[in-house]
DNA sequence: CTTTGCACCTGTTGGC
DNA sequence: TGCCAACAGGTGCAAA
């Protein structure tokens, strides 16, 4: 199971940072085509003025965002659910639901394709961490301050489940429901236990566990990482198979009781009653 | 401030 | 076999 349709999770994000990266660094854009500007939210249609002729700076990642840097602001870019972005030899005829590309001076454009939409595409003139969207997220789970001690103060007086709160990008970016199910799990930790129950000893565990997962899930992408030319957009690591997602009433490899399914704010959480307490 | 519920969208799946 | 409702996911936002 990789590629094709693989929802983008922070270490997909950070490997197709790493794929377009060179590409895009130091390469000029000539033009911006918009097919359809019905992202989450508009595309904005001045966006050639505010980027035209200029080169790229750099690429970076904050949180699932891409964010493409120029002398006069940046491009934030989210792939949602179904997004991808690959670079495609000028001139390649789009495909269904390829709504957006910039076109580079060194003959290739950066294509984004997106199904369902959910993604974005937005123009910042302001410095990073100005924006609405960035200048609330919590830490980077890879950042050393997302630590032990920081996941037991901030889940003090919270009434909230644990598995919501990972979830929240307010206390940490980057973790999405399927991270949070397996991390759970591999931290022996109830999804449905109140935030502010834990023990600083289980917090400890819980951002071990996060973050071990996350950077081995990048590595990973890195080994396999190849080249964003006319490949699918997706990096193509083999997903590592999951140890209660998606497994509903199969048997928990550690003990082999049946995985159970519950609902968190209208989400679903998979767990083992019996190794997670 | 905390918490809950919803909207957005379309490809896939399951039930009849 | 065919149809259609339900479902999945990330996350910002409104409402309680």
């Amino acid at each position: 199971m990789s590629g094709g349709s693989v929802v983008p999770e922070l270490p997909e994000v950070e490997t197709t940072r790493r794929g377009l990266a060179p590409y895009l660094e130091g390469a000029t854009v000539t033009g911006v085509v918009i097919r359809n500007p019905r992202l989450r939210w508009p595309i904005p249609e001045n966006l050639l003025q505010c980027l035209g002729g200029l080169p790229v700076i750099s690429l970076t990642r904050r949180a699932k965002y891409l964010l493409m840097e120029f002398d006069s602001g940046m491009l934030i870019l989210h792939l949602g659910m179904s997004g991808s972005l690959r670079i495609l030899p000028k001139n390649t005829l789009p495909e269904k639901h390829d709504h957006f590309d910039l076109l580079l001076d060194n003959g290739k454009l950066m294509r984004l394709r997106d199904p369902r939409r959910f993604g974005a595409i937005l123009w910042h003139a302001g410095e990073i961490n100005t924006h609405p969207l960035l200048a609330k997220l919590g830490p980077e789970p890879l950042n050393e301050h997302f630590n032990a001690r920081y996941l037991y103060q901030a889940t003090r007086g919270r009434n909230v489940a644990i598995k919501q709160f990972i979830m929240d990008n307010h206390v940490v970016v980057g973790v999405g429901n399927i991270y949070a199910s397996e991390a759970l799990f591999s931290a022996g930790i109830a999804p449905q236990t109140r935030a502010g129950k834990l023990s600083l000893a289980r917090c400890a565990g819980l951002v071990d566990i996060i973050r071990t997962t996350l950077r081995v899930a990048i590595e990973a992408g890195g080994s396999t990482l190849r080249d964003f030319v006319n490949v699918s957009g997706h990096p193509g690591y083999f997903q590592q198979e999951h140890q209660v997602y998606g497994r509903t009433g199969e048997p928990c490899r550690r003990c082999t009781r049946p995985i159970k399914l519950i609902k968190q704010g209208q989400r679903s959480s998979f767990y083992c009653e019996y190794c997670q307490t």
